[in-house]
DNA sequence: GTCTATAACACGATAGAC
DNA sequence: GTCTATCGTGTTATAGAC
């Protein structure tokens, strides 16, 4: 019953945790293409041939790690709305309960090294960057349902915007968050290097609050059928609150 | 002198030409680190030993294919914010012109696949997902500048905020952008399918539309030293208004 | 400038002993 | 379950003829 396990690696004794462990670090390190088994095995500290005997295979492999890294986090979101909806008693959540559902589990696990948070965002960025077919059963059995509930929710707590807009609106916000969250990596680090060290991207805290607030603001905004007269009023008030 | 034509590619002749155009495909199809100078040669339909002829080796020539995608690019950017500032005279900028500067030139090359600017997105997303130490230079040279005027202009418009959280918003900005585009590609398109074929990613100028209009409203929120009573007063109106 | 041929090495996967 | 040894195929880069 090898494909049975194949998703999970807590079974399956230590040398296929110590595996998954390793692959883990390194496919987020060096990239699905340049990782290369025997660096897998090696840093695992076990035989070359063992990533055959227990995955079956290096995709196999690196669907395992996916599966194991992205579930926590979804569980975790799903959780949290569950909560938020359960104090809200029917009502619609207020936008910084949802947005703090999506962000927070997976802005805070980033930040931790150990865990493979880090890993987790690096791999979603790659499977972005360099689309690889046999990863998009996994991506979607992962990311497919929290991505419903979340729009489901905005949708009732954005009555002023459309559904396509709300969908539109929740693609822009998951940008900027993997975005910002990406960029703390070792070797990259434009934002706190353009700014001048003004921006620390290693606090996840200060992460998500600029976020919500950002993505709140920008939620909340006018629709495409808002007229522009509506538009302008609003420009101008903002402009004139932010001056006195 | 190869070096000093290396980051050309105009000149050079025909097969420097050919090989420049190929390799361009070829990497954003692939990834860097999976493409093969065979491909590209073959691609190009030149002798393989010709890429180190021409560049020198594999990594000068993914420079030289960031170089010549990015620069057109970021020149249009700076363009566009000369002619509106000239246009305004000295006073700030309408946060629509800038976000305009910033997005509309890559926004609009990114689905005009003949011209290379799927490319260049594809391969800005690749630099992120797996930084690549020897990209560093040709990144800050090509985008340094143009985050430099960017983040003035904005700053000069939202006088409401720190220039601290100008940067962090930028940086949101950039992601939702990036994020938005990368996902109109082939084998991935996770927005057009997860809205049910509602948002249309291969529509620039809506795509241009509904992010100016999100980011807009993100920048203009209140900062963090805006109260929470402040802000909870805009909630109420934003509330009010939507639903009525 | 462009080619062929090849050096020197790394890869994923597997067969088969233990 | 874990090992060694190896197959078949791929890579970048270069040497040297034309």
């Amino acid at each position: 019953m090898r494909l049975k396990q194949a998703f999970d690696g807590e079974e399956g004794g230590e040398t296929k945790r110590r595996l998954l462990a390793a692959a883990i670090n390194v496919f987020a390190e060096q990239g699905y293409n340049a990782a290369t088994l025997r660096e897998i095995t090696s840093a695992a500290g076990v035989n070359i041939a063992a990533v055959n005997y227990h995955f079956g295979s290096k995709q196999a492999l690196m669907r395992a790690v996916f599966h194991r890294l992205a579930r926590p986090v979804n569980e975790l979101r799903l959780k949290l709305l569950d909560e938020y909806e359960e104090q809200a008693g029917g009502r619609p959540l207020s936008l910084e309960q949802i947005l703090d559902a999506l962000f927070r589990p997976i802005v805070f696990l980033s930040r931790e090294r150990k865990t493979g948070g880090f890993a987790l965002v690096r791999l979603i960025i790659q499977v972005r960057a360099l689309p690889q077919p046999f990863m998009n059963s996994v991506l979607s059995e992962q990311f497919d349902p929290v991505a419903s509930r979340i729009v489901d929710a905005l949708c009732r707590s954005l009555p002023h915007l459309t559904r396509e807009e709300v969908f539109w609106r929740y693609d822009f916000a998951l940008g900027a968050m993997l975005h910002v969250i990406s960029d703390a990596d070792r070797g990259l680090r434009r934002l706190h290097r353009l700014s001048g060290g003004l921006c620390d991207t290693d606090d996840p805290a200060r992460i998500t609050d600029e976020l919500i607030r950002f993505v709140v603001a920008g939620m909340r905004g006018p629709g495409q059928d808002q007229t522009s007269r509506k538009a302008g009023e609003e420009r101008d008030a903002a402009n004139t609150r932010a001056v006195t």
